[in-house]
RNA sequence: GGAGAGGUGGCAGAGUGGUCGAUUGCGGCAGUCUUGAAAACUGUUGACUGUCAUAGGUCCGGGGGUUCGAAUCCCUCCCUCUCCGCCA
């Protein structure tokens, strides 16, 4: 969320940013600016009634205890006058406040100077490539058909168990699968990064705080009955571990790792993108997050980035790194870098993590706040990345390493797999 | 699921209608002492809003009510703990 005062200061910096994100209600900013105002001159009207009534009901219990009875009834009475009056004020700013409130948590984070202009996908910057793409003229299947040979995973009893959209991975698939996940915990710790097993359901206000509430409540499962929503990642959980907090200056930067299951509804999708891994509903991932001092939130952002490419290097997997336009950033990012792998039967990119400054947005929801030298509160940067998320990955070592032998396992994650091929 | 207890400042823990934003202890910070540290002693130490700065206002789990006045009384929701039951 966006912090009011900006709004006082700096209405044009707003307009802009939100053009650039190709945020369309633009008139969002000035009705937010007048209802601001009137907010803020209910505000005084409402505390000058409530300081004459303090200081009113205090004189009457100075008078009741110097046994002045007939003084406070008099009092009393005058008092009563103002109370209808006081009550009308307060109802007002109540509701100004909540009609502040609905307008602010509407408008999408501003976008950083480094982010290009632009709308889709298309407009995206390619920022770095690396990694050789393979030539497979030997056999070229795409993933769905390796994990069927091999017997990796099995879709058809995933829908059978629940529906479409949730693989069962098996066998040499399932360790596969178990010792990425080791693989990248492991790489993260060895970095800095404390290791976190939150929980996979969150409530209410943890949804809030990080942005999916409200708005994007049709993207997560929501078990009604206790009004819990499984995670679409553990940003979610991890962030809000800190959420109505002060951290000590001297504690920052704040490094957690975690790895958990994520749930998406992913709903309309349909067709080729998501055929086999390319799009579940349940997928398992490993996340980055770092709370950051704000002067040094992005040499955090490029540090994580490094540390994700570093990742992606070590796989031996073809890559490129984006930086997504305005159009195509989430909602809460100030910034976002993609990281794509090569997919070379399917031929195409796949995204595989994104890499992203929230700056304030999350915070000011979360009230993550530092002490800063001067001993003022200010808010954390937040910042989180995947490291990395997992189907994606295994369908582009699937299809990039197959040979007629079989699919070889990249040296890095030999030790964690105990095989060099899956045969 | 049944029965009971309870939610107060970073933590512990007082406070049951009137200068209570809240006694006290611990912790934190600053100082005295010390070569330095510890101990001891002294002082200081909540957040939000608001103002150029004051002032003012709000906050004792959330929401609502009673009252001139609520941390204290009433209603309601949420959460935590203990015991029993069930269970990985």
């Amino acid at each position: 969320m966006l912090s009011i005062q900006l709004f006082r200061q700096n209405k044009e910096l707003i307009l802009a940013g939100l053009k650039k994100k190709n945020f369309k209600d633009l008139e969002l900013v000035d009705k937010i600016i007048s209802v601001d105002e009137r907010r803020r001159a209910l505000q005084v009207e409402n505390d000058a009634l409530a300081s004459a009534q303090n200081t009113a009901a205090k004189s009457i219990g100075q008078l009741m205890a110097k046994g002045d009875k007939e003084g406070a009834e008099l009092l009393k009475e005058k008092v009563g006058l103002h109370k209808e009056q006081a009550k009308d004020i307060a109802q007002k700013l109540s509701d100004l406040e909540t009609e502040l409130q609905d307008m602010l948590v509407r408008l999408p984070n501003l976008p950083h100077i480094a982010v290009p202009e632009g709308k889709t996908p298309e407009d995206n910057e390619v920022v770095r490539e690396g990694g050789k793409i393979p030539d497979l003229s030997a056999q070229k299947l795409p993933h769905w058909e390796l994990t069927d040979k091999y017997g990796l995973i099995n879709f058809e009893l995933g829908n059978k168990i629940t529906g479409s959209g949730f693989p069962v991975f098996m066998g040499q698939g399932a360790k596969l699968q178990r010792s990425l996940i080791q693989y990248f915990l492991n790489w993260n710790i060895d970095a800095g990064y404390m290791e976190v097993a939150p929980p996979f359901m969150v409530n209410e206000a943890s949804a809030y705080g990080t942005g999916q509430l409200p708005d994007k409540e049709g993207q997560m499962y929501h078990a009604t009955e206790d009004n819990f929503f499984l995670i679409p990642t553990a940003e979610v959980p991890v962030t809000n571990l800190y959420r109505d907090t002060i951290i000590q200056e001297f504690e920052l930067p704040v490094k957690m790792t975690a790895y958990s299951p994520c749930f998406r509804r992913e709903a309309g999708s349909y067709g080729k993108d998501v055929r086999g891994l390319n799009r579940v509903h349940q997928f398992d991932k490993v996340e980055v997050v770092q709370l950051a001092h704000p002067a040094k939130s992005y040499e955090v952002l490029e540090s994580m980035v490094h540390h994700v490419e570093k990742l992606i290097q070590s796989l031996e997997l073809p890559y490129r790194i984006l930086r997504l336009c305005g159009g195509d950033m989430s909602f809460a990012s100030a910034i976002t870098y993609d990281f794509e792998v090569y997919s070379a039967a399917q031929e195409r990119w796949l995204e595989v993590s994104s890499v992203s400054n929230f700056e304030t947005f999350q915070t000011n929801r979360m009230k993550i706040r530092f002490k800063d030298g001067n001993g003022k509160t200010q808010l954390v940067h937040s910042l989180n990345g995947s490291s990395l998320a997992l189907p994606r990955i295994i369908a582009c070592l699937l299809e990039n390493n197959q040979t007629p032998e079989g699919i070889k396992i990249p040296k890095a994650l030999q030790p964690y797999f105990g095989k060099e091929i899956i045969d």
